[in-house]
DNA sequence: CTGGGATAGTTGTTCATACAACAACTCGCC
DNA sequence: GGCGAGTTGTTGTATGAACAACTATCCCAG
């Protein structure tokens, strides 16, 4: 076996990779059996009911939930149909699209969030504690963000 | 707009699910650039070669990558058929195979790593540091354990 | 004003992947 | 011998990504 195959950096991307995959498992698990909606649903509402006019531009979304362009405008088809959101022109850039929360998708996320709050409660807040959480989630935002508009070139291809 | 939408415990959880997707668009850029396995192929070639006999079976594969067994019946058709792996029997539980580390697959592995070490470095522990991180992994760790086969951390299991 | 390039979004195709439901099988026990 | 619980791997259905083609629109330079 190759040394460097227990390297700590593989490891701990990894480790992310795991916890990813593990608490959306379970708590997607919980949010469906209490709603009807997935994690990647509730994710778009949630995005929406923080935004001003409960509205992002269509590309603005797709950039929050790490969607392709295309792979956005069918989520947007299949919410659309649920009636959870609707597509508003833009005014000021007449090829742009809002996507809106309506109040069908509102009610919807409220309803779901106790449940959800709880989820996150019992597996990601009991596990760690409030303040181990906030460093948590601290090293996971500047992660984040390195990752995204990176000050560091990305490809250096 | 509902008061807890803001809530801290859905931000962190947000997080988590944006500093998941940003990394593994990155680095999963990366390394197809530079090779030609994707992240989930890349996982599952280190995860055969740390374990001995370079060899799994199919179901405790498909627990460490947090797949479904029958997603994992496809991912291992697939790679399967590039001769990374290949599938055999095992002699004590002729129910159950064992997938199997090729010549091949090793040899995409080795020469994987130096790129994705770099990348990883470049991505995970320049923005946070070598301490950071491993806090970072230590607590990715419990939220994984947790929210797999979840022992209470109070009380012993 | 006008021509042309850039931008926003949609659509079609193809492939990878996720899970639930299912069938086939083994093992252990009576 | 055979029943029943648990495990293993394969199918159906749905979602998402990448890529390209296409429409409509915006904006800038001349």
């Amino acid at each position: 076996m190759h040394p460097d195959c227990d390297d700590g950096r593989i490891t701990a991307f990894g480790m992310l990779l795991e916890a990813h995959g593990a608490l959306v498992a379970v708590v997607g698990r919980e949010l469906e059996a209490a709603t009807d909606l997935t994690i990647g649903w509730f994710e778009v509402l949630i995005r929406l009911a923080r935004s001003p006019g409960q509205r992002l531009r269509m590309s603005e979304l797709a950039s929050q939930a790490a969607l392709s362009t295309s792979g956005l405008t069918r989520l947007v088809d299949r919410m659309e149909e649920a009636r959870l959101i609707r597509r508003e022109a833009c005014p000021s850039d007449r090829r742009g699209a809002f996507a809106v929360l309506t109040d069908t998708g509102a009610a919807a996320l409220e309803a779901a969030l106790p449940a959800h709050l709880d989820s996150l409660e019992r597996h990601v807040v009991a596990p760690l504690g409030a303040e181990r959480l906030s460093e948590l989630a601290a090293m996971l935002e500047t992660l984040r963000d390195r990752a995204r508009g990176g000050p560091p070139p990305p490809p250096g291809r």
